[in-house]
DNA sequence: ACGGTTCTGTGCGCACCCGTACAGACAGGA
DNA sequence: TCCTGTCTGTACGGGTGCGCACAGAACCGT
């Protein structure tokens, strides 16, 4: 089998859930990938749609967004190169109960979604990985939930940036007080207000559509327990 | 293979994801199964602790709730006779990101985790219904977490009255105000507010540890739209 | 019948965040 | 350079639910 073959993906591969395979079982699924980027507020699936293809992110953030009436959407999740969109297939189920946005441009592996059935039902490590990845966002969802329910404006922004600078290379984070509001699901000027007082609390810097976080332990300490509490490695990837 | 063994509760089984099994499979599942009672506030397994058993619920109704520091728990999540207590092992976790709480004491088929991780190690139907039931409580979950962040607390109420109507016969539901305020993350005497106002809706009655739904179409308009969101069955198996 | 416990109703000041509005700052294209 | 659209800062009245407190009511065991 050719390591390399033209259109073959085979080599940088970022994906956790690809790179914690067996090097054959990868080689195998990686030559049915397909590489697509990931571009800013893309929908990679919907909310009670089929789902198409299951994508494993090499880089990037994807949100995962619950659509209540009124056109507001609600982020419950969220996904980077240790998970893969989709994981609803993984279960059996052909709609998601959420809908996948991208929040920070990158780059996937995509699969039509009843290839992914076909390889599961081959057998070998892949089920098992994507179950844990099914666990982990689960967790995930769950101490949202009460987040949600308990705690304040700037502990939940707090939480968030953490969050996403978890997931990002570098500090500066690209998104818009708007786009935050819309997510947490609150006003844009309550994100705005928030922002300067961790700004106040020397935590973060802004600028215009970039929120740079300057003092991680600070910002630690204006969040909840929340982020403690779905943390995954201690050590960040990237400083 | 004799259908009933004297200790085995191979009759009578309520639970509906054991009825979704082939015979054969059922039959083999069932003589592993310990028949136990489900006791109000019992609970049968702890956030971040090891999973012992899974229980198929029976009968009765058990909360799936995170605590949080300062000794609150939210609710995220119900099951009942439709799920089983225990699903993260089903996603090879050996700890639960939740606490399971018996709500309405009831009785249970319980299996040791170790077991349960043998039998669906063995192949068969059983992976692929376990799987469903982790998907429908994720989208619970999902739903929550969504709810929470936006939906105030006549409409939380109303959807909890309602899901817990789902899950009984009968139309009283046992519980104090003392005890909903725990499970959503508010204070008793906003219960107690939240209640009359349904009262005064026409929608419920109350007395002292029991709220009795009088007009399920009224509890509906006072919900919000999560409840119908997750509801599975439009008809309920009792009046 | 009595006393302790649990459950519920109510009130008060307050914190948080809403909805709305408006204006200044900045960026990018014509 | 101007114009337009986006992004942000700020303000104000108002609603919701908090935290606390207290009292009445119902239940339970003795």
């Amino acid at each position: 089998m050719h390591p390399s073959l033209p259109s073959s993906p085979t080599d940088s591969v970022q994906n956790r859930l690809l790179l914690a395979l067996p090097p054959d079982d990868r080689a195998q699924l990686l030559a049915l990938l397909e590489p697509v980027r990931l571009a800013h507020k893309q929908v990679l699936h919907d909310a009670g749609e089929p789902i198409g293809h299951v994508y494993f992110i090499e880089e990037g953030v994807v949100s995962l967004v619950v659509p209540l009436e009124g056109g507001q959407e609600i982020e419950v999740g969220l996904l980077d190169r240790e998970g893969m969109v989709g994981l609803p297939v993984v279960l059996g189920q052909a709609v998601a109960p959420t809908q996948a946005l991208v929040q920070v441009p990158g780059r996937a592996l995509r699969l039509p979604a009843a290839r992914l059935r076909a390889e599961i039902a081959r057998g070998g490590p892949l089920l098992a990985l994507l179950l844990r990845a099914v666990a982990e966002l689960h967790a995930q969802v769950v101490q949202t939930a009460a987040c949600n329910a308990r705690h304040n404006l700037v502990e939940r922004l707090a939480r968030w940036l953490l969050m996403l600078h978890d997931r990002i290379s570098g500090d500066d984070i690209p998104i818009t007080h708007e786009m935050i509001a819309t997510l947490l699901g609150v006003r844009r000027s309550g994100i705005t207000v928030a922002v300067s007082t961790l700004e106040k609390a020397d935590a973060i810097s802004h600028d215009r559509g970039i929120i740079k976080v300057l003092d991680r332990p600070r910002l630690e300490e204006a969040s909840c327990e929340c982020y403690g509490a779905v943390r995954r490695d201690p050590a960040r990837p990237q400083a």
